[in-house]
Parts: C-alpha cells; sequence; structure tokens
RNA sequence: GGCCCGUUGGUCAAGCGGCCUAAGACACCGCCCUUUCACGGCGGUAACGCGGGUUCGAAUCCCGCACGGGUCACCA
C-alpha cells in the first residue's frame, strides 16, 4: 500500500490558533495510526500579512502540545524547501505549463475593469463570476501586451462540465455545479501563486496522500479538484474537519477571550489537558477508554470516518476539569517543573529561593494541587507556603476572630503544638485533639481560627497537613502573631 | 443572495432501521464523607429542530422547511 503522507499547513499570520492545533493534532493522529508522515509546511506567500515571529510562535506550540513533524521546518525532509516562498520555481514550473497546453490563460484585466464588471452583474442579479474574456485573447496580443509591461494574472480555464464531485472520508461524495466557478486565478499578477494553486502544486509535489484540514477549505476543494485534472496529478484523499465555534456559535476570534494555544498555556494549562481536551472536540474514545486520554492513546484506534460532522463549541469549563486532573495525576516532579514559572512570575518565590526549597516546593505541591484547576490557582494556592501572611481574610476575622476567648484558645493551641516533637500530620492532629477534647469544645471552634491564623484564609488543605508542611517555627509565628491581632481587633472593636 | 456542510440535553458526544420509555463526560442541583474548600461516593434535572414521506417498525433512510456555520478575493 501506498504511504500515508498528510500535512499541516498554516500560515503565519499569528499565533496558532486552537482549530488550527485541532487540525495539526488530528493530521498527528492520522499519520501515526497509518504509520505514515505528518509534513509541516508553511503558507507564506502573502508577505502582507505576516508576523514576525509567527512561525517560531506556531512551531512552539506544536511542540508544547506534542505535535512532532517528521518533515518542516527546523527538521527538513526528502521534499523541501518547506517554506512556499522558497518554493516559487515549482508553481512557475507549472503555471507555464498550463499555459503552454492551453489550460491556462494571461489575464490583463485591471482591477477596476472587473470591479466594474463585478458591479454590473449584481445590478442584473448574475453570479458575481468573471466573464472570462482574456480567454480569447489572440497570441501575438498577448505578447504585445507583455512586452509593453503589463503584468497579468494567470487563470485557469474551467472545463466544461456539470459537476464537479469532491470525495470527503468524513462527508461523503460532495457536488459542485460547474457555474459555480469562473475562470479563478491561479498566479497572481506579482507572480506569486494564488492560495489553492499553491496548495495543489505543493500537495502533489511532497506526495501528499490525504489532505486533512477544517471545514472552511470544503467549498475551495473543487477548485483545487479542477488543478489536479488540468495538470494531470493524482487527487489525494480529502477529509474535512468540523470547525470549532466559540460559545455565541460564532466564528471564533480574538473577543471570546483565550483561543490561541499560548493562551491556554499562560493561564496555567498543562499541554496533556489541552491536547486531551482538543481529541475530544470530534473525537470519542471508546467506554473502555474514558476520556481521560492522551492523543498517543487514541493512536491505536483513530479513524478519520469515525470524527464528528458536526460544529464543536469549545467549553472552557471541560478543559479546566481536565486540567485539574492532569494537575493531581502529573507526576510531582514534571509539575514542580510546569509550575515553578508561575510561582516566580507571581513573585511568590524568587528564581534562588526556586533553587534552593526544592523539597520544600514539592510537599507544597503535594498538598495543594488535589483543590485547584490551573497552574495559576496554584500558585495562588501556595503564596502563604512561601510568603507571609498579609492579612486575614475579611470575612474570617469577625466569623472566627471576633469570638470572645479566641485569643486564649489560640494560645493554648500554640503551646501545645509547641509540645509537639516530630511536627507529622498525624502528631499536631493529636495535640489538637487531645486539647479539643479536654476543653469539651467542638473541633471547628478551634480549628477554623487556626487555619485563619496560619494561612490567612478560610479554604486551605487539611489543617494538619498545612501545619506539617509549614512546620513548628512558622506555625508558632503566625499563631502568636495571630493572637496579638485578635487581641488589638477586639480591644479596637470595644472602643467603638 | 448563489452554492456547500451541518442540526441528539447548557456543552462535548454514543447511536449507523427494532437492543432507545436514547449511553457516557463536563456543567448544574440534592444527599453522603468532612475542620474549610476541593476530591470522592450516591442520586437527580435535562435532548433526537419542524413538517411530510418510506417501512410492520425511524434519532437512524428520503424530500421540504427552519435555523446555524462555511464559502463565493490578485487572503490563506
Amino acid at each position: 500500500m501506498e504511504e500515508v503522507r498528510v500535512r499541516f499547513a498554516p500560515s503565519p499570520t499569528g499565533y496558532l490558533h486552537i482549530g488550527g492545533a485541532r487540525t495539526a493534532l488530528f493530521n498527528w493522529l492520522f499519520a501515526r495510526r497509518n504509520s505514515g508522515k505528518l509534513v509541516l509546511r508553511i503558507e507564506d506567500t502573502d508577505s502582507d500579512r505576516l508576523k514576525e515571529d509567527s512561525v517560531a510562535q506556531i512551531l512552539s506550540s506544536l511542540r508544547w502540545l506534542g505535535v512532532d513533524w517528521d518533515e518542516g521546518p527546523e527538521k527538513g525532509g526528502d521534499f523541501g524547501p518547506y517554506y512556499q516562498s522558497q518554493r516559487q520555481e515549482f508553481y512557475t514550473a507549472a503555471a507555464k505549463t498550463l499555459v503552454e497546453e492551453g489550460k491556462a490563460y494571461y489575464c490583463f484585466c485591471s482591477e477596476e475593469e472587473l470591479a466594474k464588471e463585478r458591479e454590473e452583474r449584481r445590478r442584473e442579479g448574475l453570479p458575481l463570476l468573471y466573464s472570462g474574456k482574456c480567454r480569447s485573447l489572440a497570441a501575438n496580443e498577448v505578447r504585445e501586451r507583455l512586452r509593453q509591461g503589463l503584468k497579468p494574472v494567470i487563470r485557469l480555464k474551467v472545463p466544461n462540465r456539470d459537476r464537479v464531485l469532491v470525495k470527503d472520508i468524513i462527508r461523503g461524495t460532495v457536488s459542485f455545479a460547474r457555474d459555480q466557478f469562473d475562470d479563478f486565478i491561479i498566479v497572481k499578477s506579482n507572480g506569486l501563486p494564488a492560495y489553492n494553486f499553491a496548495c495543489v502544486v505543493d500537495d502533489h509535489a511532497m506526495q501528499i496522500s490525504h489532505v486533512i484540514r477544517a471545514e472552511e477549505h470544503l467549498s475551495n476543494t473543487p477548485k483545487q479538484q479542477l488543478i489536479y485534472e488540468a495538470l494531470g496529478y493524482e487527487i489525494p484523499q480529502f477529509a474535512h474537519l468540523s470547525m470549532i465555534l466559540a460559545p455565541d456559535r460564532s466564528k471564533l476570534s480574538k473577543r471570546h477571550g483565550a483561543t490561541s494555544v499560548s493562551e491556554f498555556k499562560e493561564m496555567g494549562c498543562l499541554p496533556e489537558a489541552v491536547a486531551n481536551y482538543l481529541t475530544l472536540l470530534g473525537w470519542s474514545p471508546t467506554e473502555e477508554q474514558g476520556e481521560i486520554i492522551s492523543p498517543a492513546e487514541v493512536v491505536s484506534s483513530f479513524s478519520l470516518e469515525k470524527v464528528s460532522k458536526t460544529a464543536a463549541i469549545y467549553d472552557l469549563q471541560k478543559l479546566f476539569w481536565l486540567n485539574g486532573r492532569y494537575i493531581t495525576d502529573y507526576d510531582l516532579e514534571k509539575l514542580a517543573f510546569q509550575a515553578v514559572p508561575f510561582l516566580l512570575r507571581e513573585g511568590i518565590l524568587s528564581p534562588l529561593e526556586a533553587e534552593q526549597n526544592q523539597e520544600y516546593i514539592l510537599s507544597v505541591l503535594r498538598t495543594v494541587r488535589d483543590r485547584v484547576k490551573t497552574l495559576r490557582e496554584l500558585a495562588e494556592a501556595s503564596r502563604y507556603f512561601f510568603r507571609d501572611i498579609e492579612g486575614y481574610e475579611e470575612k474570617g476575622q469577625e466569623k472566627y476572630f471576633g469570638r470572645p476567648g479566641v485569643a486564649d484558645l489560640l494560645a493554648r493551641g500554640r503551646e501545645r503544638l509547641a509540645g509537639v516533637e516530630v511536627f507529622t500530620a498525624e502528631n499536631t492532629e493529636r495535640a489538637y485533639r487531645d486539647l479539643i477534647a479536654e476543653l469539651a469544645i467542638k473541633g471547628g471552634q478551634l480549628i477554623h481560627p487556626t487555619r485563619l491564623a496560619l494561612t490567612g484564609r478560610t479554604v486551605s488543605p487539611g489543617l494538619f497537613e498545612v501545619m506539617a508542611v509549614l512546620g513548628r517555627e512558622r506555625c508558632l509565628d503566625r499563631l502568636e502573631q495571630a493572637v496579638k491581632f485578635i487581641r488589638l481587633y477586639n480591644a479596637e472593636k470595644e472602643k467603638t
């Protein structure tokens, strides 16, 4: 059987979009499933729209997601170059062949002329298609105009016939009427190829067997097929993936918040979670597999036939849920590696501290990771383990510090903790439980104020775990500090 | 507007003519666990866009309509 070769062909006009990422991922899945190759090709023929760091951004996002390519930028391969801007000779040669064979022709119509023509057609209620008037230009006339220095475009001479049938693995056979197409442009007046043309020439030259791309390209496909036919190329298999839509069902754009892979990274998503989430958008694992699954685990059962035809709306909540699951299940050291940058960024840790307190960082992450959904939250939830408490949460102050006798109670709690030899969660808990029993109070009466004293917050991981991680010294200090604060706080209150 | 694709709960989705008085997951609600918040466990609310056919039988096939999306560039 022929080798499977697929490609992902982004245009470097910005960051890698979540939709593009999904397309790349599905191409990857298909390539791996069929022991084929994934080619990465940069479609940079329109210099006006290029963005500086875009290629580097896209490559790093793909890598971050775990999508590796077999041929392409920074990788090479036998079918390069992999930048369309470096493949001009291919396009020129193919266009020349078509013109010589009479399958394409020069068109000298100016943009103004075309606009005028289009306007007339609009008025008459006709489809806005090119009339084809340069089709019949005599050879000597063409030569004459070229000599005058006019810059023509090259148009494909679309043959007469009823319909163009496109076979799509996901959608079946799609039929387009011939009268939907005019003699469209394949080479622009600046000599660069138009998208459909470059795409066909490259896909053929790179021996692409399956073109897997977003649904927005389905309507382009018949045009491309016409080019394949004119060039006498074998037509690859097509598969058009449904779109990913914003929550309001409109096309995804910046105004919908996070839509690029790098933004998800910024928010504190783990690459595995994003890849997992994207896999679920259009693909459904078997019941046994479950939904927490890596692309690598999907490979063996992946098939394009089973990919959903329906446009999907992306749901951040589910991504975050997955992310939370990955955070709790992640290898602890790897998690630290991912989380430390967030701690640094928030100023919770300095680079030096991060270097010197690795064990401590691990113990902190171990206790907080169960209850957060992103690395940002993880950092926020870790703050009081690394930095002094800056204040007590407002609503907790009145509730837990406002009760009579709390200061004394905390002072006694502090005493007990001071006597704990080995400062483990079990031992601190026993010390506290004993005190609670002796005083015949409810656990919460002591536990809640203590939590507020130690963390400054009303919610935290289990109190005794927190104590164990914090260590005796810090716990005693913070309790002492809290006792002072409460005495002051209540004195102030009495005055008013 | 023409053409193309699509339409199962709020979201992702299973389903490919009888197993469907429609699975699972997220979200939501309740209960349990519990020192708080999560986690976890148990339970619950919630869907085949509408109208015609075909068939003994339709979420599944066909047609029409509605709605959503895509596309009609010297953008990709």
